[in-house]
DNA sequence: CTTCCTGCAAAACATTTGCAGACTT
DNA sequence: AAGTCTGCAAATGTTTTGCAGGAAG
């Protein structure tokens, strides 16, 4: 499933959300920059420059709301903030390498999971909806 | 390795932290609990009952100095508030089970990685050294 | 028009920090 | 005795909330 604009707007549509130029731009922060990973001060200082009238509030009100829509996934990396990224709904795996040093998140996509994810739902009895791996160790850069 | 707190006063010692009833009340709150995954509050409840004058802000510093000589591993079920629980060092494997529901953690031990760590590791010139999984989904309870 | 959404400011939390006194070694 | 550690209170940083006005459907 693609991430693109008109799919997510139908889906607000039906969902009977307002699609508001709050919500527009902010949403097009996150697809102008599918590949980071951005808090909501963040989002908030890309989205200012095209709405400097935006508020910090409406930001995380929104990405509230697209987290719960599951347009938006939640991550958090220890910094303290809460961090999002543009995701695709159904195929779960946001996969990340974070380095211990510099701090720097790469991602890598692995389907190694599905058997396994079947294993462990069957011997704990748990119906699982999606995961998360995380590696921490030192990326390329600083592993000299 | 076994977390007995003999092991523990001792590398404290040697890195010449001071041994203080703070410091040792705290320790054993983890060992008297250690399939909880406990806050600095939850922390700050238990210790308060045997020293009614502790201050929330030393538990902080012993968690973050605990942390910090990985006696205890810092986690996060995206509840806004950092979980620790006392782990075994050199042996990482601390994976969870989350309840989208009704936020219950379960604890699961599967040597499953060891083997994609290296592919991964090789495939991204990125040095391992830790690492951390997550499921999501329904207990048993909640599955029904 | 009706209801939801926004911006602002204040509030609520979790966590950190400065400092003077107390305690470990 | 020296230096670390603690408790308190204030500060900080992030996220949430109440409310009155504004905009989307």
């Amino acid at each position: 499933m693609e991430y693109n604009l008109d799919n997510i707007y139908q889906r607000l549509h039906e969902l009977e959300y307002k699609i508001t130029p709050q919500r527009q731009i902010i949403l097009k922060a996150f697809i102008d920059n599918a590949t980071e990973h951005l808090s909501a001060e963040e989002v908030y200082n890309i989205v200012k420059e095209r709405d400097p009238n935006i508020g910090l509030a409406t930001v995380y009100r929104t990405l509230d709301l697209l987290a719960e829509l599951e347009i938006l996934q939640k991550l958090n990396f220890g910094d303290g903030k809460t961090r999002y990224e543009i995701g695709q709904r159904g195929e779960h795996h946001h996969h990340h390498l974070i380095c211990l040093k510099c701090g720097r998140v790469e991602e890598f996509d692995h389907d190694f999971l599905e058997s396994l994810e079947q294993a462990i739902a069957k011997k704990n009895n748990f119906t699982i909806i999606d995961h998360e791996v995380k590696f921490y160790g030192y990326c390329q850069k600083c592993s000299k």
